[in-house]
RNA sequence: GCGGGUGUAGCUCAGUGGUAGAGCGCCAGGUUGUGGCCCUGGAGGCCGGGGGUUCAAUUCCCCUCAUUCGCCCCA
């Protein structure tokens, strides 16, 4: 085969696009719901704006962005670099702050769905072109707000009907506190440095905290030696994780404090949280996301803060597969036109219009086949109704139609049928 | 970047050192103008690519490519 999808993307054929539609419009409803507005920014941006935003020494930042140049002429090569987006939230608030949606309303919620870009090595569950749905909701500090952005995706994931699902929550502090806490880390660590794996002892050095996500150390022995971030939060950052835990649990929403949850992004502070699916495998996050208070300021804008969550449409569709979901699928019922012989052909085809331009869904057979070949096809793509052209009706000027449900089968005048047809439909 | 699995018909997969099969799907017939179910027939495969061993390789060996699962990291 000369030509495939490129390493790491996939093809949704027509019978996955109803799926992704579904689950896409269990998400819109969810935001609509929940007063969230569509934002929908470029596929690319400026790779400042993700080395900014995103951290230059995280692993997306450092080894998985698709950057592109445009070639060609020399006003080409002075532009910017540009990036194909690898995550939601940076374009977001790019989008916010270039139009200016905070002078609008002091608290703006925002959602996207939309496709990111990451050059990993492809598995279960992690794709190079992968597809996101998320939310920001931007200017308030309110630990209500984080109970409710958390709140939105077990909603959708309930609608959606993925059952089974666990949230986790941390609070990762603040670049007040949680200097000190690294520093606890390391000291609390430091005689097992000679017991850890490799990456982890050059995470000593570079990111100690992402040691506490490390699924190859041995957590039965370090639990006890590794410092609680909980206990070395500032003041301000534990009462917002206290005030976030008893929003959660006022709306009853069942949650797991994750002491070892860090999230990989630079930009995350205080709450951090992540919907996990125990079936999907090595990659069983399905939904993640934190605060970013200090985000927009570091990309140039007013103090702004800000929570949201992105959720992986691949793997919300691998647990619901896991789960054996059925997807109430819309299934469109089309009147089909059966011509026999050459004389029928060319008012078949006029019928056959005149249906559609009447917003009625109508096919035929392109292939000359046999009526019996006819049939079939209407069959298959599950036709209630099939109008018959043969030169008996041609003559009579009228139509057969048959029900394909009940088999019965009547006569019926030409000029009348696509108003018959129509009101079927209205019937339902 | 590193490990393991798998590459045979459109799909899911059997199989053998002597150049290939099933189920489903597709097409057609069983009805001069009638679908589904059933029966019958048919089309469709340089057995991923290259090299080696052999009288002979889809089968054994090596390489390569693709794919998949895992590590890292993340949705």
């Amino acid at each position: 085969m000369k030509y495939q999808a490129p390493r790491g993307t996939q093809d949704l054929l027509p019978e996955d696009a109803p799926r992704w539609r579904y689950v896409e419009q269990m998400f819109r409803q969810t935001c609509a719901d929940f007063g969230y507005e569509e934002v929908r920014t470029p596929v690319f941006e400026s790779t400042d704006l993700f080395v900014r935003a995103v951290g230059e020494h995280t692993d997306i930042v450092s080894k998985e962005m698709y950057s592109v140049s445009a070639h060609g002429s020399e006003a080409d090569e002075r532009r910017e670099r540009l990036t194909l987006r690898p995550e939601g939230t940076a374009p977001a608030l790019r989008a916010y702050l270039q139009h200016n949606l905070g002078a609008k309303s002091p608290l703006t919620r925002l959602f996207y769905v939309a496709p990111n870009f990451r050059h990993e090595r492809p598995q279960s569950g992690r794709l190079r072109q992968h597809h996101q749905t998320g939310i920001e909701a931007l200017g308030s500090e309110d630990p209500a707000l984080d109970a409710e952005v958390i709140t939105l995706g077990l909603t959708y994931l309930r609608r959606v009907g993925i059952t089974g699902a666990r949230l986790e929550v941390n609070s990762v502090g603040c670049p007040e506190c949680r200097p000190v806490y690294r520093e606890r880390l390391r000291a609390a660590l430091e005689s097992r440095i000679g017991t850890m794996c490799e990456n982890c002892r050059r995470r000593y050095d570079t990111n100690p905290l992402r040691i506490l996500d490390c699924k190859a150390e041995d957590w039965s022995v370090l639990e006890a030696v590794v410092p609680d971030l909980a206990d070395c939060l500032c003041e301000p950052c534990a009462q917002h994780f206290a005030h976030v835990q008893a929003v959660l649990q006022v709306l009853d929403v069942p949650y797991e404090r994750n002491p070892r949850l860090v999230r990989g992004l630079d930009y995350y502070v205080r709450t951090s949280f992540e919907i996990v699916h125990p079936q999907l495998g090595a990659q069983s996050t399905v939904l993640g996301g934190g605060r970013y208070d200090g985000l927009m300021e570091e990309l140039g804008g007013p103090p702004t803060p800000g929570i949201g969550f992105g959720c992986g449409i691949e793997r919300v569709l691998l647990a619901c597969e896991a789960l054996e979901v059925a997807f109430p699928l819309e299934a469109v019922r089309p009147v089909f036109v059966v011509t026999l012989g050459e004389a029928a052909r060319l008012p078949g085809l006029r019928l056959l219009n005149d249906l559609r331009q009447a917003g009625i869904a109508a096919q035929a057979d392109y292939l000359g086949r046999s009526m019996k070949a006819q049939m079939r096809a209407a069959n298959r793509v599950g036709a209630r109704t099939v109008l018959l052209l043969g030169e008996n009706e041609l003559a009579a000027g009228a139509i057969a139609v048959k029900d394909m449900e009940t088999g019965a089968q009547e006569s019926c005048p030409l000029s009348d049928v696509v108003g018959r047809m129509r009101g079927r439909k209205d019937e339902g």
